[in-house]
RNA sequence: CCUGUCGUAGCUCAGUUGGCUAGAGCGUUGGAUUGUGGCUCCAAAGGUCAAGGGUUCGAGCCCCUUCGACAGGACCA
């Protein structure tokens, strides 16, 4: 008879967080949040499962949903799927509860769901972000905040302003240019945002390609172009190169380009004020820019885009590379008018927190380093277990992490266990101990200094250097000790 | 999804034009040390050479298919 046993694997894109990485996001998350809260934003969870057509996925007329999102069909024929960002649930919520105070200020943290075909470093299909919105309200100050949030998260996650930059669009811009240059199939000006958002990955002659006849990859994979013409083009190269180092500089230039765009013209109005609030709060062109250059996903906003960028290098296989955008967002004047034809407009933006992680990991040398772990209180005697439980609950009442070691084996075992767990402390008591009132703490960090200089293993063992033996009272105060200096060493 | 490279022990990798029983380091386990982790020494366990098929007297190596990883491209609300 055989037994079919399945295979210990994951899907590719999802992962295990383990205690350093978990607690690493964990912190990151509440130090985040607490940002948002002091500007005035309020906790929302929604579900991690939306009807498809809430989350703005319309089914094509095969009977599966088009990628990119994990759908299942409900019992009831209805066709269901995992959230793919925090927004498209936020508009949900604010659809169906019209008695909401407006604006609605929310910050969210939760996983995300993407069905990548290909995920790879960074890029995952279940990740995390910290979301936080402002609906109901079209005030250009609302943008500027969004700004101001992400510039002071960063900061409070330990990233210093020369580390960073928020760069702003505005959506109206590009459309005014895309007027002015005559592009007017909606599929072509696609094709043209397209084309932008990969300056940064093949530079301006690629985009000049796709703009024009069209780009071959090293790979040979061909690309076909938007076939402009090139007066167009020269007019797309000009959006591309109007950014300046100071705000109302990119204004004046980008305003040139426009022409007698409407569009055009109110997108630089928008920048324009957005610039005199971000003046209002201090923050300079060297933190928030304006970057013509940014296009931000291809439908959806409307107005201001945003997106943060870590501006330090990172080694990578002998190559510095950049790490790329860790935040994004920006004003979505539709999702909320889909579902009750009422115009609320919204603003906001979400930090990708695993990806910021990832960046800072690797910045500052790989690992986090992992945190002290429990007491361990040894069982060298099994018929005394009472007495062993007795002891680490007394470490546990008084709030020090301990543990009573449950595993088989010999006292060899139990310290090597002790060590794995990174324990500050190991409590030991065998019959010696029993007899005159005593434990023996040994003291695990300072037990590995000392023991760089161990010559003779056995005198070593004799001499014991990093124990000590104190009455049986005294167990938890003289633990405290050593824990105390433990961690004050270490952090 | 397209193109390319790769897949050998838990991990990192050797493995000669296709040729005897597939190796090393680290890790794991046991012992030296009947009550002591981290140093040292000794020993052991651990492999369907990704899977399946083909060529060959003979395949870890060559050919085909599938799966997976990595890199680039397409897509990315």
């Amino acid at each position: 008879m055989s037994t079919v046993r399945p295979e210990a694997r994951l899907p590719r894109g999802f992962r295990d967080a383990f205690a350093a990485d978990f607690l690493a996001r964990r912190k990151a998350i509440d130090t985040i949040c607490k940002v948002y809260a002091v500007f005035g934003f309020e906790p929302l969870e929604t579900s991690s499962i939306e009807y498809l057509d809430a989350l703005g996925k319309y089914l094509p007329d095969t009977d599966a949903p088009g990628g990119g999102v994990f759908a299942l069909r409900d019992d009831d024929g209805e066709w269901i799927a995992l959230r793919y960002d925090l927004t498209a649930p936020l508009a949900r919520v604010v659809a169906a509860h019209p008695d909401l105070p407006s604006p609605f200020r929310r910050y969210q943290f939760g996983s995300v769901f993407r069905r990548e075909k290909k995920p790879g470093p960074g890029r995952f299909r279940e990740f995390y972000q910290c979301d936080f919105d402002t609906v109901g309200t079209a005030s250009p100050a609302a943008d500027a905040e969004v700004c101001a949030v992400l510039c002071r998260a960063l900061r409070e996650l330990g990233i210093p302003a020369s580390d960073f930059i928020v760069r702003v669009n505005n959506r109206k811009l590009l459309n005014g240019v895309l007027d002015a240059a005559r592009i007017d199939e909606p599929s072509r000006r696609l094709l043209v945002l397209r084309s932008i958002d990969k300056l940064d990955k093949f530079g301006i002659e690629g985009v000049v390609q796709l703009l024009g006849a069209g780009r071959t990859d090293p790979s040979g994979e061909r690309t076909d172009g938007a076939k402009l013409e090139p007066a167009q083009i020269d007019l797309i190269l000009g959006l591309l190169q109007c950014s300046q180092p100071d705000r109302a500089g990119t204004c004046d230039a980008a305003e040139r380009l426009v022409r007698d765009s409407e569009s055009g013209r109110e997108g630089v109005a928008e920048l324009r004020e957005i610039h005199a609030l971000l003046d209002a709060m201090d923050l300079p062109s060297s933190l928030v820019t304006f970057d013509t250059n940014v296009v931000r996903g291809l439908e959806y906003y409307t107005g201001p885009v945003f997106e943060a960028e870590l501006t330090f290098l990172v080694e990578e296989e002998g190559e510095k590379r950049k790490f790329g955008s860790v935040a994004g967002g920006g004003r979505y004047d539709y999702l909320v008018e889909r579902f009750t034809g009422n115009k609320v407009p919204a603003t906001g933006a979400s930090i990708g927190v695993d990806r910021l992680l990832a960046a800072l990991a690797k910045q500052r040398g790989e690992r986090a380093e992992s945190l002290p772990g429990p007491v361990i209180v040894t069982a060298m005697d099994r018929e005394r277990l009472a007495d062993y439980q007795r002891m680490t609950n007394e470490l546990r009442e008084a709030g020090i992490p301990a543990e009573l070691y449950l595993g088989g084996g010999g006292f060899r075992q139990q310290l090597k266990y002790a060590d794995r767990r990174l324990a500050p402390v190991v409590v030991i008591a065998g019959s010696n101990e029993f007899e005159r009132g005593e434990v023996t703490l040994k003291d695990m960090l300072a037990g590995k200094q000392l023991s760089e200089q161990i010559t003779d293993k056995l005198v070593w063992r004799k001499e014991q250097p990093a124990q000590r033996v104190v009455p049986r009272s005294r167990l938890v105060a003289e633990v405290q000790e050593i824990v105390q200096r433990a961690t004050r060493g270490s952090s």
